[in-house]
DNA sequence: TATTGTTATACTCTATAACTATA
DNA sequence: TATAGTTATAGAGTATAACAATA
């Protein structure tokens, strides 16, 4: 076989699969989030507050991957909604502490219902000892490359791209 | 434990994992792309034409999912480096006929060599056991979601997003 | 009339760099 | 002087809609 035909090393290695598949999740998840009105970004800013209560927006733009200067609409949408709060630190007046709100609280446990049903469908295919097996070469590949747990590389885009009609396929790249 | 605690589950799923591991490696095989000059959607129809040549340009398009529009500067600048050809069809000359040339062929090579290093670095943490294991595990979940092989949707964007200085993460969504 | 390749334009989103208020 | 939050602006990249040539 000729090394030159773009052979099957290429198109059915485990890294390529990655990628595909991780923007095939990435994708699914962001058309179910749409139905909660919500962005990658946006959803992904909620688990973390929910964990990471009251951190400045520097730090929380930093966590996320995010430039301060788009993390301040980021967050001016949210709380307009009503999902989070801006709270004055009375101990150092530049900085506001960050809270997810009751609303807040409840949306996240819609998103997490169906974050579950996601994981269900991106399955579908494994048997449950397979997919429990999958998660766990997963985690240690995810372990070995130091990336952080529950942060997105596509954080970093808050808006997702895109796409033209047709297929339901909203946000092709990576958050989720 | 509460449900709205954002918990292991959302992410340490298998589905987040894929994303956040997909986002990952397409950002790594697009740092070693840069090296050879190639995005990852140059990439993909370096390989894609090797396997389909003389293809015209709107089927290629539809096969990368880009827009006609958009895959014109694409061919252009691949056409201007003497990596790709577009010859007239004499039968109806609406149609190009695009293909490989000799120097797009040595450059697919030097693009695998490195797609084979990609593959090892990403599955560093795996025995050769377990690495063949998560290829066939991906492999059967691709199948499931009807996944064109060797096909990305992040090809759908052309050009890789730009990303801000510091680490040298390029492209972290999905292509690769 | 439909289709291929092409071009032009309007629009969206982003990074950069200022600016203010606090420290 | 340095930092948190904010705002404004210039630029990159895209989808949409036209267009000419050919069928």
């Amino acid at each position: 076989m000729n090394r030159a035909d773009g052979g099957p090393e290429a198109r059915g290695g485990a890294a390529f699969l990655l990628a595909q598949l991780g923007a095939h999740a990435a994708g699914r998840f962001a058309e179910r989030l749409a139905g909660l009105d919500l962005t990658p970004a946006q959803a992904g800013l909620l688990r973390h507050l929910a964990q990471n209560p009251g951190r400045s927006q520097r730090e929380l733009a930093d966590d996320l991957g995010m430039l301060p200067s788009r993390f301040v609409p980021f967050v001016d949408e949210l709380e307009e909604r009503g999902l989070i709060e801006r709270r004055k630190n009375p101990r150092d007046r530049r900085l506001y502490a960050l809270h997810l709100t009751p609303q807040g609280l409840d949306l996240l446990t819609a998103l997490l219902d169906v974050a579950a049903d996601h994981e269900q469908q991106i399955c579908q295919a494994l048997t449950r000892a397979e997919h429990q097996q999958l998660s766990a070469l997963l985690r240690r590949i995810a372990d070995q490359h130091e990336l952080s747990p529950g942060i997105h590389p596509g954080y970093r885009w808050s808006q997702p791209r895109r796409s033209r009609g047709g297929a339901p396929t909203s946000r092709a790249d990576g958050a989720g």
